[in-house]
DNA sequence: TTGCGGCCTTGACCCAGATCAATGCGGGGT
DNA sequence: ACCCCGCATTGATCTGGGTCAAGGCCGCAA
């Protein structure tokens, strides 16, 4: 595969702004637990990197030589089988952080879904600066608590819910994307697209069409364009989310 | 639901041998990060708790005050929908450390599948040690990044394998339960019962049984009583995990 | 303006695995 | 020794969602 267009920079360590005080994502990232003082430090190992939609960045199997910390954009994650049946494990949004495996190796891909900016760091190096920073630390355990949640979740879904409750789990998660503790949207938009979210549900693309469209029917939702979309009923789709009815 | 006997026991911090000193558990367990020198300081906010097969220790939705960290047996996680469909999200065994989950309330249940023993860990004490002890929460975020890995490897079973296929990763993961890195066992015993198999697949317990049967026919495996089984053919049961064939 | 290429939707049909229904079997208690 | 009882197997049938096949819609490029 031709790698496409990125435009990498190194952050400058002297003279200029930190670009990491300045950085949108720094408050909801992990990065939050380095106090001002540090930022220095953290940006001197980070080397910003911008990609256009469907630029895959991490790649399963390659050698896991960095971790990433999404600035900008979204990104989906995936495991393949060889013939190529795919599973998205999650979709990433701004201050997430990536590559927390310790493995050798990746266990998952990962592809922008709109552009994306990233700070990617040598693993070695992150290692060493945590030593450091045991907030840090705490912060990735934290983190990745949380997906573990998110992740045992998606199994109860993956294995147990019907299309229907698939979509409606889906669309509140959606809903909630990005906000903080219980807050939500009723109307959002989805920036991926429907094979996206087969893949994520385990189902396939005209299963995804028809069961929306079912939903629409039921007046449960509104679909306002292609990716764009009202929950009229929330609470409706909270309990068919939970598996009631 | 009326409560088991159960067994516990503050182990006794002044006098006596240290418990974790002669814990069969430890090398295996995140406790290997702490010397043995500071052993005491953990064992002194441990209670170890005996309980027996089918017996549920963690109620998902229930306030998480407490860390497990299994030390006998083995046990199954799982969450449940409110018309009792069932997804086991692991099994679980020696070593094996419960409920990171940073949130307060548990977002799974666990049961003993054979007799069990546990340390059960104050929340907020074993937090305060583990300001003391850096090894040990590195030790903790290692695991939870493993953890982590193993659910994604699961979503692709329950979103995009077949009955065969999932049948074949799991008797593969089992004929490894408990070994260090590349090794596995030929013959081995699966302590659950088939419903419990069905229920960690994302299948019926009729799917279950028929796929064993069919895997028998195959001889790709061999059943020598209800749960001991003993792989003929590893390559081809790998293969057909990996979604060949 | 027209044509093209991605998506998305919709319809018709099919099949892997679920459901329903016996039957087998092994271990523990009396 | 016998009888349960819970688990496992096996068979018959059903069905939710997959597969295959047509269009439809929209943005973009020439």
């Amino acid at each position: 595969m031709v790698s496409q267009l990125a435009r990498p920079s190194v952050l400058d360590p002297q003279g200029g702004v930190d670009p990491c005080i300045s950085c949108e994502a720094r408050h909801i990232s992990v990065c939050n637990a380095i106090a001002d003082a540090d930022l220095a430090r953290l940006a001197s190992i980070a080397v910003v990197t911008e990609g256009p939609a469907g630029r895959g960045f991490i790649d399963e199997g390659e050698p896991a030589d960095y971790f990433f910390n999404l600035t900008a954009g979204s990104a989906k994650l995936f495991k393949l089988l060889p013939d190529g049946r795919r599973q998205i494990t999650g979709f990433v949004g701004v201050g997430h952080f990536l590559g927390l495996a310790v493995s050798d190796t990746y266990a998952f891909s990962a592809e922008a879904i709109v552009p994306v900016r990233y700070c990617r760091f040598s693993r070695a190096r992150l290692r060493k600066l945590l030593d450091d920073f045991p907030l840090m630390e705490k912060r990735l355990l934290e983190v990745a608590a949380n997906e573990l949640v998110a992740a045992q979740e998606q199994m109860l879904l993956l294995g147990r819910k019907t299309a229907r409750e698939r979509l409606a789990s889906f669309l509140l998660l959606q809903s909630r994307q990005g906000l903080p503790c219980g807050h939500a949207r009723r109307r959002f938009v989805l920036p991926m697209t429907r094979g996206d979210i087969a893949d994520y549900l385990g189902l396939t693309i005209e299963t995804v069409s028809r069961t929306l469209t079912r939903l629409r029917g039921e007046r449960l939702i509104e679909v306002v364009s292609q990716n764009e979309l009202v929950i009229l009923n929330p609470p409706a789709l909270v309990s068919l989310a939970g598996g009631q009815t």
